[in-house]
DNA sequence: GATAATTTTACAAAGGCTTGACATTAATTT
DNA sequence: AAATTAATGTCAAGCCTTTGTAAAATTATC
């Protein structure tokens, strides 16, 4: 699975050191400003962000805190021409998960990148024989389609990028839904009985375990 | 909860910095060499490591490499004197999570620590032979699982993180179950009993005190 | 309008929690 | 020291809440 980075940089020279350290290696996609990456990122997600600090139209922190609202743990690279340790801190504080100054060396660049991908799909890269593919907003066990429906995609996906944690069922709807938890309804436990089923369908284990009064966890074996 | 930090530098004065930097935020230990560390690391895991890359006895890298082996999900960031980019690659490559180069400021250095726990999103406690698991909502004793219910586990969890202090009945009342007290009812016992059981079952010791006419206390060891 | 996806409804099954009666123990009074 | 009182320990029955499941109803998608 090819991985996917998005990068909010308006400067055309940044642009083209990006591309040729990246070609080959990841997918990219480039914005110029905060607008236009949330067109394309509130449909469709990437695997990793790269965001100058220094934009047009929206401060960068500000396009930082959105992403954090909208998703909690895509991996976030801030960039910035200024080096003090201020920008630094916010940036952390914000959300940001690492943090590159002007001018950077392509190696520092893909070294950053990969460790943050590794930390970001940890879960997924151990959570046996399961591939989430954000792309295609399919996942796949063993190789094999697990035909799931949107709501199933996002409900297992988070499941398994917070393996072994207990997700609860406020959050589960918070998460998928996008809304906050209304009152008593079975919809959860359906979305997570087809996944059971649709996981066993395919010679999986149930690891999804439920946690009387609190939520739903996915256990890795 | 205080967060345990394990730090293996064998610089008394760069020592002295992070204690410095930490008091009053995270418990530390340090250790000389590879050799201490592991003979500690193999019994107690701490929540963050800190690994300095130039050490006498041990190549840093190894130590890394070691502790990957044995814990996959330990953030550990590498600290090192060397400014250039071999060391900072090959540290990433062997399963870092961070990279700080000396010196740092210990605005970078809080900094970092913050996110990487954040992120390893280790919300576990340790005492006198329980761990807390917040995130499986499982209490372990000498790694044994008490197979505690929800209510079992927030009293036990309550207890255990006021050791030597007595909670009021009220109290326990009011965080376990969310309500103030309501007149006489033998729930509260019925679930001490129950706790007092499960951990005689692992063998345990009762170290649940009951203060007549109070409450009851965890006593430490 | 047909098909697929999602939510709702209704009910069953499980599991956990509470209750009340009674036993036991500790503190207090006589 | 015995008696009294109050608080806690224990047990099992039953209730109540939560979850599982199937099917129907609704909503979205093409």
């Amino acid at each position: 699975m090819e991985q996917l980075i998005y990068i909010v940089e308006d400067d055309d020279g940044v642009c083209e050191v990006y591309d040729g350290a990246f070609e080959g290696l990841y997918k990219t996609e480039f914005f110029e400003n905060g607008a236009d990456f949330f067109s394309v990122f509130s449909k469709n997600r990437p695997d990793l962000v790269i965001l100058d600090i220094m934009l047009p139209d929206m401060d960068g922190y500000t396009i930082l805190s959105k992403i954090r609202e909208m998703d909690e743990r895509v991996p976030v690279i801030i960039v910035s021409a200024k080096s003090d340790e201020i920008s630094f801190v916010k940036g952390l504080n914000k959300g940001a998960d690492d943090y590159m100054a002007k001018p950077f060396s392509i190696m520092e660049l893909l070294a950053r990148v990969k460790t943050n991908l590794r930390r970001a799909n940890l879960y997924v890269t151990k959570a046996d024989g399961f591939l989430v593919d954000n792309n295609t907003y399919k996942i796949l066990y063993n190789n094999v389609d697990l035909g799931l429906t949107l709501k199933e995609f996002l409900l297992l996906k988070l499941l398994i990028s917070k393996a072994g944690i207990t997700i609860e069922r406020e959050e589960l709807f918070r998460e998928v839904w996008g809304e906050s938890f209304v009152g008593e309804t079975r919809t959860i436990d359906m979305h997570i009985a087809s996944l059971r089923e649709k996981i066993k369908a395919v010679g999986g284990e149930d690891n999804i375990v439920t946690v009387r009064g609190v939520g739903y966890r996915y256990d890795t074996k």
